[in-house]
DNA sequence: CTTGGCATGTAAGCCGTTACATGATTGT
DNA sequence: ACAATCATGTAACGGCTTACATGCCAAG
């Protein structure tokens, strides 16, 4: 599954939810998807052009006038069943933490620390921020048939927060005192 | 900090570690940092060339000789201080497995069960994986002064992999039975 | 009447992967 | 001899980000 049809998964489903302008999709995507998923402007408009080409949205108002809402149509729907049943593929790992914490021997103890920390902190108010969020969203949300499926997205981030603060805590404690 | 100056960072840091061939370099940094990066060979030459440009990699062995060498030199070693020394930047998120599940309504409750259930799958034998190469380092780098910090990348895969297992455990159980 | 936010796009350019092309060496 | 592996590159293509360009509308 090529990154384009992974665009396309986030363009059909934000419509799935509900019909709106390419502006109100490129919020919705950063706002409701940013925390696992990423999708830069310039991707959205030819998707939707693509998209609209194949008769996967339709456009509703004038074509370039103000405010042209797309909604999904019955084919988009069945495209996007289709796109999510191809197998995830995940993208080459690239970390650039770890990167720097395996050349710690010549970045030196002190600076590794300083990263180790502020990874620490970093995590740290990002699972304050889910937690608030998985609060928030369930008042919102708790009633839809989709709140199952948001509540995992953000456990995810729940549970990978809280790890990433334990390894922290457990590398700091092996930097401690030595040397 | 670019891609490419992170590619240098990896190249450079595994020449640090000792010279080698550009090919050797290539299975060095898929095998030994493959668990958190990755580079493809199309960027290694090209970044060996552009390096060796610099003065910050010298060749030994003819040009175009079979095994021709790559050594850091001091000037390397003064910018791979430098570029570790650079704030750290993420890459953004990208998540095809939170995707998916993110539409569960639209891809079905039963799909969503076998995708975490396959995601679980694969973050038990990774943790399984992570701890035996944990064991194997120990043995053949622990008096190392690479040690600490080889560990500490291996530490972040098996804290991440027992999240994604308990992250799953938890996704499946609230699937269970309803519907 | 002007600032800021809504709205829609295009284009340049980098980054990176993959496929292709070539040849040497080593083991069988 | 031949296959596998070591070894070194190039080039095309695609994906994605960023910067640019344009204009409407509402509020102050």
């Amino acid at each position: 599954m090529s990154r384009s049809s992974q665009t396309q998964v986030a363009v059909l489903g934000g419509l799935s939810v509900e019909p709106m302008t390419a502006y109100a999709l490129r919020e919705a995507i950063r706002d409701v998807l940013g925390h696992f998923w990423s999708e830069s402007f310039g991707q959205i408009y030819p998707t939707l052009q693509a998209l609209e080409d194949a008769g996967h949205v339709e456009r509703r108002g004038g074509a370039r006038a103000r405010s042209s809402v797309f909604a999904i149509t019955e084919s988009g729907t069945a495209r996007l069943i289709e796109l999510l049943n191809e197998p995830v593929q995940e993208s080459p790992p690239r970390n650039g933490l770890l990167l720097r914490l395996f050349f710690g021997r010549v970045l030196g103890r002190d600076r590794c620390r300083e990263l180790l920390r502020s990874a620490r902190d970093a995590a740290s108010s990002q699972l304050a921020e889910y937690e608030r969020l998985l609060a928030g969203l369930q008042a919102a949300e708790g009633d839809t048939p989709d709140w199952p499926f948001i509540r995992m997205t953000v456990l995810a981030g729940i549970h990978h927060a809280r790890a990433s603060v334990a390894w922290a805590d457990e590398c700091l404690d092996t930097l401690q005192g030595e040397q």
